[in-house]
DNA sequence: CGACCGATCGTCT
DNA sequence: GACGATCGGTCGA
């Protein structure tokens, strides 16, 4: 399977790259322990202007690698215990990057499980966020990694779906963005238990 | 159900 | 020194 080439992420429309990352495969590959599942809850963040971005403050030493080439991944922790994984696009200065929020798995359920500590796959293993960034194994250590490389990548197997299954929402837990909280940011597939969020 | 709370620490003021 | 792009548990209606 086809790996997304460097130029999907290049491109200056955040909001439509979000949009098309429904659907694909993300995998991970750290340590021989390899993990995939499919993309099915996305949200976008428009840099500068988009108060709910962490490149509205502008750079800092954390949000650099925002501010690089699109093609890159942007890990941080939040709240002191979740890695959370996203996605740098656009070009140099343009600081957009895109949220993965939920993903519904493949391969490697067993490392997943081994990871997050639970018993059986349900659907909290990959349900958001902080749990996506534990199952897949990511650490802020892993920031700025290249998305051509082997370790952190994305593929496409041709799966689409289909229009009326996609959903559009505000994005969560960005209430301190003001105006900019209500943007139709996030992207979800309907239906799919993994999606987080309430939200529908 | 919904509301609230604690965990836990890097980052920026 | 305050605060999260969260999660899972508890408590009360």
């Amino acid at each position: 399977m086809p790996k997304l080439p460097i130029s999907f992420y290049r491109h200056h429309d955040v909001v439509q790259i979000a949009r098309q990352l429904l659907g694909k495969i993300l995998v991970t590959n750290f340590d021989h322990q390899f993990t995939s599942g499919r993309i099915v809850e996305t949200e976008a963040y428009a840099g500068v202007i988009d108060k709910a971005s962490h490149a509205y403050k502008g750079r800092t030493p954390r949000t650099e690698v925002i501010f690089g080439e699109g093609g890159r991944t942007y890990v941080y922790l939040c709240y002191g215990i979740h890695q959370m994984f996203n996605i740098v696009t656009n070009a140099k200065d343009h600081p957009h990057a895109i949220l993965i929020r939920a993903t519904d798995p493949i391969e490697g359920i067993d490392t997943m499980l081994k990871r997050t500590g639970k018993i059986q796959l349900d659907a909290s293993l990959t349900r958001g966020p902080g749990n996506v960034g534990k199952a897949f194994g990511f650490h802020t250590s892993q920031c700025g990694i290249s998305l051509t490389s082997n370790e952190i990548y994305i593929e496409d197997d041709g799966y689409v779906p289909p229009e009326a299954a996609v959903g559009i929402s505000p994005r969560v837990g960005v209430d301190y963005a003001g105006e900019d909280a209500a943007l139709p940011y996030r992207f979800y597939i309907k239906g799919n238990k993994f999606v987080s969020g309430k939200i529908k």
